[in-house]
DNA sequence: TTGACATAATACCAAAAGGTTTCATATAAA
DNA sequence: TTTATATGAAACCTTTTGGTATTATGTCAA
């Protein structure tokens, strides 16, 4: 059985490069903007437009702290699409489906 | 440690819900793109596009018997993508996580 | 061989995406 | 209280995206 589609704004936040890579950034821990800003080769506010994206999507919450704004990786939401994505995995790896499923109805 | 950056066609693939509906039709097999089409809201020429794109990303092969195009899901792509998203599972599921490097080390 | 069918290809369009620069605002620090 | 810092917000630009309609091409079938 497939999931049903998942929300769109996920897999939208999902679609760029930096954004993505914006993730991987946040997921060793929360940032400030200007912080995330200075590791790429792009202007401040097109990095807080790709930001008001992700949060859209749910993938990070952000905290006013003081004049900062610390982005926090939310990782459920990465796992709507990750969910959606893993119910084809009967196609690539059918052991490890089976084993999913003894795992997931064991809990 | 975290997967590098995936292809990025594969996910500019998934960004649109039409195509992801696409994805899901297709993983009960093959179909030409006039048989696709029917389903949609939508001319014929705008899913060829879709199609385009997804094929771009790996997502379908197609093949062309007679004067049909029988477009076919193809799945190694999506692993792909989930795989990516799958290194983040350790926020969510560590359990999960934990027993699938064990399976995957038994190989 | 003529006609119907499946698709390709082109031109076109509006809206969204991804970026920039500039200016305003709120907080912290001297 | 000034000044520097962190960010927000607006205006603008170019390219891409997602759609349309129209026309052309190749294949099957009568």
């Amino acid at each position: 059985m497939l999931a049903s589609d998942p929300p769109q704004p996920v897999f939208r936040a999902l679609a760029d490069p930096t954004r993505r890579a914006i993730i991987s950034m946040l997921s060793d821990g929360p940032r400030p903007i200007a912080d995330i800003a200075s590791e790429f080769d792009m202007t401040r506010p097109a990095i807080a437009k790709h930001l008001a994206i992700l949060k859209e999507g749910g993938v990070i919450s952000v905290e006013t702290k003081g004049r900062e704004r610390i982005n926090r990786l939310n990782p459920q939401a990465l796992k709507t699409a990750a969910d959606w994505l893993n119910h084809f995995d009967r196609f690539w790896d059918d052991r490890l489906a089976k084993l999913k499923t003894v795992v997931e109805k064991s809990t």
